[in-house]
DNA sequence: CAGGATCCGACCCGATACTG
DNA sequence: CAGTATCGGGTCGGATCCTG
């Protein structure tokens, strides 16, 4: 029996957990590295230029708790611990690399769009100028 | 003539930014409910319940800097301003759309596997518990 | 190699008070 | 009604050190 359903727009309503979760920068990227099979922690980490040893780790803990990726721990020594997408991670992952699709393909415009940007507070006429 | 592409794998890329703004949970809010026509900002207040005055502005700020909405003063007394989607807005409030959906649809899932969750930091053989 | 634990600064964001 | 400014706490997240 399902609960009440989720309503992003209830602050009340847990699902606004998830919108943070899937919404945050590095479950984005991990998300879209996942996206071909599954990933050594080493890889990720290089992969993901710039993640921290920690939110590595707490970033694939949030997305395997929700049930978005597993975690395969080969019990060898050295140590070897894979991740990959769930079924309903890929799903996710799939938006996650339109979101990236998106951005790269907008970024020309968006950067062009900060350049044009003025501040508007600005009531003044300014009718003559010349 | 565009810049160097985008890449949200290189820390320095500033597409990394763009990535936290969409991302953003009120960001995504904000789209949603832009979707269908320009909203008053009062109203965009009352729907996206439990967004601050700080973070309501910001966020919209935010947003019209990057060429995804457009912000319409009325300049009416009292004041009336209106926000509405750009044309890439609206490609992107699609996909916020989708985001949205992609929430409600897996929520019960995730609760479940929230629930289903065990920390796993625990190698000890458990082979007889009888 | 994978990842837990801790410290600590930076910033995020809400609350409040104020302007036009 | 729309918006700015300021203050302060809480959290995020990076750096570091440590274990198996």
């Amino acid at each position: 029996m399902p609960g009440k359903p989720a309503d992003l727009f209830d602050p009340e309503c847990p699902s606004r957990d998830v919108l943070e979760l899937v919404g945050s920068k590095w479950s984005m990227l991990l998300l879209c590295t996942l996206k071909n099979g599954p990933v050594r922690t080493g890889e990720l980490r290089r992969a993901v230029t710039g993640i921290s040893q920690k939110m590595l780790t707490q970033t694939l803990r949030d997305l395997e708790r929700n049930g978005i990726i597993d975690r395969i721990d080969h019990a060898e020594v050295p140590p070897r611990v894979e991740y990959k997408l769930t079924k309903v991670g890929h799903s996710l992952s799939r938006l996650m690399k339109q979101m990236e699709h998106w951005i790269v393909d907008h970024y020309d415009y968006i950067v062009a769009s900060q350049g044009r940007y003025k501040p508007h507070h600005d009531h003044t006429e300014d009718q003559m100028s010349a």
